[in-house]
DNA sequence: GACCAGGTCCTTG
DNA sequence: CAAGGACATGGT
């Protein structure tokens, strides 16, 4: 049991050696805190590009921010990131997450004095905030070290043997990782760039990453 | 036309 | 708790 914990701390390691040195550093997730908390919800099931639209159509209207679609009515921010789908559920995540992030937090800048776990215990409380959308928004709204586990992350961790379940994934890479913001930062970002470059497929038919050593 | 996308919640067995 | 469904548009 702790053997077998331990060689798959060593497999996390490795993959982040062989990622890192396959990619080096990528731009990833830009934007300021409000546009990557909008963005985290709008991406839920969801293509990149289409959130980018979703966002432009934020930016022209001056709702890009979550002070102001906290005062928008839905139907209107529904029109704005319809091209996103749910559009529907989306809206209603955001406007809760707006006023989490305005009235309970007292705004942007107030939420980010407050140390990880009492947002993440925050966010995680909102309806349609789950693990993975908190994490990225205190990963790249906030600079925090948590690190981000998806579909993808999962993926290229089951390529590399480790069948460990998501909820101890997150715990498993962030025991390997420097204590760096730029390590969860990057880290996420590669295994998206591997997943839909290389091992593209759902099911994992064996794209062996862990024998891409150097 | 079928299938999937950087999830999450709710309902059932 | 596991499995299935709903939410919805847009690209391949």
């Amino acid at each position: 049991m702790l053997a077998s914990s331990s060689g798959n701390d060593k497999k996390a390691a490795e993959i982040v050696r062989i990622l890192t040195t396959r990619f080096g550093d990528i731009p990833w997730w830009p934007g300021d805190p409000d546009e990557v908390m909008i963005g985290a919800i709008l991406t839920q099931q969801t293509r990149w590009e289409n959130v980018e639209r979703a966002l432009s159509f934020l930016k022209e209207e001056k709702l890009c921010s979550l002070a102001l679609l906290h005062k928008t009515d839905p139907e209107t921010i529904e029109v704005a990131i319809r091209c996103t789908g749910f559009y529907r559920v989306k809206t209603r995540r955001l406007k809760a997450l707006a006023a989490f992030v305005t009235e309970t937090c007292g705004g942007v800048e107030a939420i980010q004095t407050l140390p990880t776990a009492t947002i993440r215990k925050g966010l995680l409380a909102i309806n349609g905030i789950g693990e993975e959308t908190a994490d990225s928004i205190l990963c790249y709204a906030f600079g925090r070290e948590s690190f981000v586990i998806d579909a993808y992350t999962e993926r290229i961790a089951c390529c590399a043997g480790i069948t460990t379940p998501r909820p101890k994934l997150k715990a498993l890479f962030e025991r390997v990782f420097t204590k760096d913001p730029h390590v969860y930062h990057q880290t996420h970002a590669h295994m998206v760039e591997y997943a839909k470059h290389v091992c593209t497929k759902k099911r994992c038919e064996g794209c062996r990453i862990m024998a891409l050593n150097r």
